[in-house]
DNA sequence: ATTGCTTTGGACATATTGTCCATTCTAGAT
DNA sequence: ATCTAGAATGGACAATATGTCCAAAGCAAT
């Protein structure tokens, strides 16, 4: 029921990947639509809600939350809410289910760990990018045994992308101290770097 | 509207005291009805939805998640829903609002224990500037339970040492992060930080 | 020497960073 | 509540830094 879908996404939404919400059709017992799918079903599969249609459905509209277990042994909160239509016709069944086990896990080691006070927010934030360059780029050299001046090309390219993964050009000011390490022009650093990004053409189309 | 009190119900109660469920009337812009209220707010009661109005409600019908802040500093996040009839007409808005300090403080006890210390001879450069901004201002805010926009001058000061400290201005485009971290203008930054460096005179006699 | 590459300096186009300042805000004091 | 000094803001602008391009060299293998 289309009605119900933008409250249904909200709700996927806010809970993340941790929720699973699902739209039930209680006259067909199959699954009108599913957010975050938890196990691998989808629109028109049926329900196994099973038991839930033995539930009075005239007492109450809502259920739960009560515990499920998935096959793969994560443990679950549940909820289900009966839907209405405005003549008061059960339209829809709502159930939400919510993995509780990152939680659990949190809380485990809440209650298991004693009191940490204080964590450990100390800078390895590596003041010493530059360091990191000669670093970088003094071990290749020693790999390949051979001088930074006879590096060649696939080399140079290999250095910078090493230097590209350890996030040195995130750095102000780093493309010249690059070239320079790698004794080389800094127009010279831009085209390989870019070359490592394109793998393949030569013509810079863009 | 009876129609959608289940659904709300079920919400509240599957999010505990952490969520509340909130149901406005977009035509009188009142609260129509409220589950698990965080502040002291009851049916009757102005929306204060404000600027949800000025959103295109044609154009979509779920919006968020975004985050709020509490008066008090508890960090919330909001996802809303338009509720339609079946005519398509928006008969309520649905506001749904998590509190996720409790989260987050678990989350960042299990951030800090997993840090494994030693072992990361490659890109201990820190890729992660950014959550470190956001983990300074973080652990300052909490340091003196206040939300970020309550900080006082003095206080920003004292982030903006440490963020220095950090050397996070090395990385390029930091400052705007940082401004957006401290709900301060760009100006603001580099006024503070100038401040910082010399640290009594007005004048700028350089 | 000629060919088919690559590198190089620069010139330029963009983007980012810093400065400045007229206005707008805000916290206190009145 | 109103006023006021100091602070913050947004936007213009200047100064730098980053990227692109390309014509003019290098250079190695014909």
């Amino acid at each position: 029921m289309r009605a119900w879908a933008p409250a249904c996404q909200a709700v996927a939404l806010l809970l993340g990947p941790y929720a699973e919400v699902v739209l039930h059709d209680p006259d067909t017992d199959r699954i009108l639509a599913i957010w975050n799918p938890m196990s691998a079903r989808s629109p028109g599969d049926p329900s196994l809600l099973g038991d839930l249609n033995a539930l009075d459905l005239s007492a109450r509209d809502v259920f739960g939350p009560y515990e499920k277990l998935l096959a793969d042994g994560r443990r679950l909160t549940s909820v289900t809410a009966i839907l209405r239509d405005p003549d008061g016709k059960a339209s829809a069944v709502l159930c939400i289910n919510l993995d509780r086990t990152p939680l659990e896990q949190a809380a485990a080691l809440l209650t298991a760990f004693g009191a940490p006070t204080a964590s450990r927010p100390e800078q390895l934030f590596e003041q010493d990018w530059y360091e990191r360059v000669q670093q970088l780029v003094g071990t290749y050299v020693r790999e390949c045994s051979r001088p930074v001046e006879r590096l060649t090309r696939a080399d140079r390219l290999a250095v910078l992308a090493r230097l590209e993964a350890a996030r040195v050009f995130d750095v102000r000011r780093a493309t010249p101290v690059v070239a320079r390490a790698l004794r080389v022009s800094r127009s010279t650093v831009y085209g390989l770097r870019a070359e490592l990004k394109a793998p393949d053409r030569k013509d810079q189309t863009r």
